[in-house]
DNA sequence: TTCGCGTATTAAGTATGCAAAAGACATTCT
DNA sequence: AGAATGTCTTTTGCATACTTAATACGCGAA
């Protein structure tokens, strides 16, 4: 009597649906940082009640998105360029670890398959193919990796520097980017943990300082909020 | 008309003062890995409606302490040997990096106020006061180090590694571990950074496999959910 | 005009009620 | 007897009503 065709008919519940899609809203700055997220009126576009919302409010407070003022409401958090230089140096530390894991089990296969990946990569790739590309090479580097925790935290970081990153999209040359890649890819195909710590280092440093000095030439995206 | 020693008489809502006793509960072992939280149970216990309890559930789901089962309830997690070595292996990167920071800062009087507070301490100390020292220890050192996502991701790995490290409690010889610790900071205060992760490292493994020895002869205290 | 105070309004914090799902148990049918 | 189904109980998920804090507004006095 198992067809193994039939998935579960509700699957989430509303507080993961509605934190979720909040979620993708900060991430892709369609809700812009610094933004007051009110219970009242998210409850009316989502035509639900409050308490699911609440619930998915605290939950993104939790991840660092967003902050909360006790009997004022919650605040989309508003990276600085501080904030930005310790998360990359947070994210530098943990892709580090996953490199290094990298380099000890060295999955062939899949290595060579996101080189060949990266190869192809020119500079008119559309800028979210290309950020949507590197986003998985991360997380698939991570999964491999084998470190139950690292997804987990570096999803945190990575989140929060996507807030910022989005300002500078399209900033950084991919074709560079994807050079970067491949050297430490190759790296670790050769099993050297130590160029591959270093090409790593390299390309986070690049793309951090991209941002930075985005940042730098264009303060109205990190402003006070109001 | 500034006294500055008023503090506000009502500091937190019902949330944070439930979400700070029950992590301390879990943290402190006084509820058990493994265990239900029911929503009713504690709201009754605390004498407040469910809405404040389900929220603090939902915060400790977040940092990993407690997990959501759709429709099930919440269950304190009961982390494996796997997830204490994984938690390990963070901790240490992003120590590393407080510690390296601190081989450039250099903050002479802190790192030798805190070198003789260990040189004190024998192995007749009290376990619970000894822990409580190297916590403090531990969170100053990245206070110190001036990245403010820090706090936030060790202290998520250090409440779960709690967890762990509750059950091996008074295993771990203190005299030793005091001895690791003056060696870290004779390092920082020498400004060898290559020195000190070292030291660090040693430090952070040391324990992880006191740990993981107490985990491999007591079984029972990481043993399968019911 | 500006400062201080009181009031109104809005929104967050909390309590409670209702619906529905999961598990336990009893019951029936083969 | 054992499997399957129906029923009951418990507890979660969500909605809503109520309470209270924070801000805005307006008025009067200096």
């Amino acid at each position: 009597m198992d067809f193994a065709i039939f998935t579960p008919a509700v699957t989430q519940n509303l507080r993961e649906v509605v934190y979720n899609q909040i979620k993708e809203a900060i991430v892709n700055g369609i809700i812009p940082a610094g933004s007051k997220l009110s219970e009242l009126e998210l409850s009316r576009q989502f035509s639900i009640s409050r308490t699911p919302v609440r619930e998915a409010i605290r939950q993104l407070a939790e991840t660092g998105l967003v902050s909360l003022s006790s009997r004022r409401g919650a605040y989309v958090i508003l990276p600085t360029a501080k904030d930005a230089e310790d998360l990359y140096e947070i994210r530098y530390a943990l892709e580090a670890i996953s490199v290094e894991r990298l380099c000890a089990s060295r999955p062939e296969d899949f290595l060579r398959r996101a080189r060949a990946t990266f190869e192809e990569v020119s500079n008119d790739w559309d800028a979210n193919r290309f950020m949507k590309l590197d986003t998985e090479f991360h997380a698939d580097i991570w999964r491999l990796a084998g470190n139950n925790y690292l997804g987990f935290m570096l999803g945190k970081v990575g989140d929060i520097i996507q807030i910022c990153r989005h300002y500078a999209i399209g900033n950084i040359p991919k074709a560079d980017s994807s050079r970067e890649h491949i050297a430490i890819i190759d790296a670790m195909l050769s099993s050297n943990a130590e160029a591959a710590r270093q090409k790593l280092r390299e390309h986070i440093e690049r793309t951090r300082d991209g941002l930075l000095k985005y940042i730098s030439t264009h303060p109205e995206a990190t402003g006070p909020a109001d």
